[in-house]
DNA sequence: TTTTAGATATATCTATTAGATATTATGAGT
DNA sequence: ACTCATAATATCTAATAGATATATCTAAAA
């Protein structure tokens, strides 16, 4: 098959409970999003191939006769067993507010200073929606066999997200002490 | 112009000095790529529709006539300064190594700690070579008025790398003690 | 000196994924 | 009843990753 990971993700959730296309979705915009995304682009074309491959089967749910609900096969189950054992692809980031202090010269320091304050924002927003997950997991998944998994996940979330917290804190220093034009000498 | 931002970094680029599109790639792919990556596919065709909308300016060098140099335009700068004020879109991360652990119950402990000791490996040379790089802006570029966005820039990417390490050590442990397939009583 | 390997340089192609849009049905609130 | 938001599916366009092709130059090896 394509060396798409959509597929092996969609695997992955379904794994845990049948799912609809739209719940996959909303899967990994909720619970997945610090390390993970994938589109209803993907999702849909992917669920039909799976299903065309016996890797997941559609089923239906007389309390929801509008969703359809894809479950794991047992050769789903080797697939992603399979891909598992091989080696991860390297992390990739894309940071369009390092670009821009990329050529910080460029710009004022008081709309950099702007950019690094929502930044620092968001980090807060997304640090403490974690901890709050990793609450959660460990009251009501805490015998689950994927749960110590599931915290580490959780984990490299949270020490991501301080980490980019004391840069916006640093950064924030840095930029307010820049001479700008709305400033007639250098604040020390 | 398109929503690209291909466009920008390689705005921001060139207005350092002129650049080959192959210098391009080369930059992003040392010096920016804890954030930032651009392949040729995006870079040929963007130089040649900056240069037509008058953003850069194709130029030779005597010293090097089989490389096309592409300078900063006025029109070029003014581009990017419009951009630097707009809004940063959100940080995107791509993970293949936690939507493997995400799953991880259903892998060997064995081959999930080969994946963190390859990450950790990977963490580590990262942080070196940003370390190295700082070092040798404080060298070269001390005094250049983008310097201080620079070591900012490299900050982030060493705090980042230094929480995954530590969540690398961290994983390990965890998944060190997890019971597999080659161990007959749990490891404390 | 010749050959080979690696780097430089440009260009374009395919594959993957982000993001948006469209349609329909349902549920909640006014 | 009407309006708005959500759930659900599907597909389309745009952006970007990654690979490939060709040519030339340089350095190292034979």
């Amino acid at each position: 098959m394509s060396r798409s990971r959509t597929q092996f993700a969609i695997l992955a959730l379904v794994r845990i409970q049948p799912m609809s296309g739209y719940e996959i979705r909303e899967f990994c915009r909720t619970r997945l999003r610090h390390f993970w995304n994938e589109s209803f682009g993907q999702i849909y074309p992917t669920l039909t191939q799976l299903a065309a491959d016996g890797l997941v089967r559609p089923a239906e749910r007389a309390d929801n006769p509008r969703a359809t609900y894809y479950e794991l096969t047992e050769p789903g189950r080797a697939s992603l067993r399979e891909w598992l054992a091989r080696a991860a692809s390297p992390r990739m980031v894309r940071d369009e507010l390092l670009l821009k202090l990329f050529c910080g010269d460029e710009a004022t320091p008081a709309v950099l200073l702007e950019h690094v304050t929502v930044a620092r924002q968001q980090a807060q927003a997304e640090l403490d929606s974690l901890s709050e997950a990793s609450r959660e997991l460990e009251m009501y998944a805490h015998d689950h066999p994927d749960n110590p998994y599931w915290q580490l996940m959780l984990r490299a979330g949270r020490l991501g997200f301080e980490a980019r917290l004391q840069w916006c804190a640093e950064a924030e220093a840095v930029i307010a002490a820049r001479p700008g034009p709305d400033k007639e000498t250098t604040r020390g």
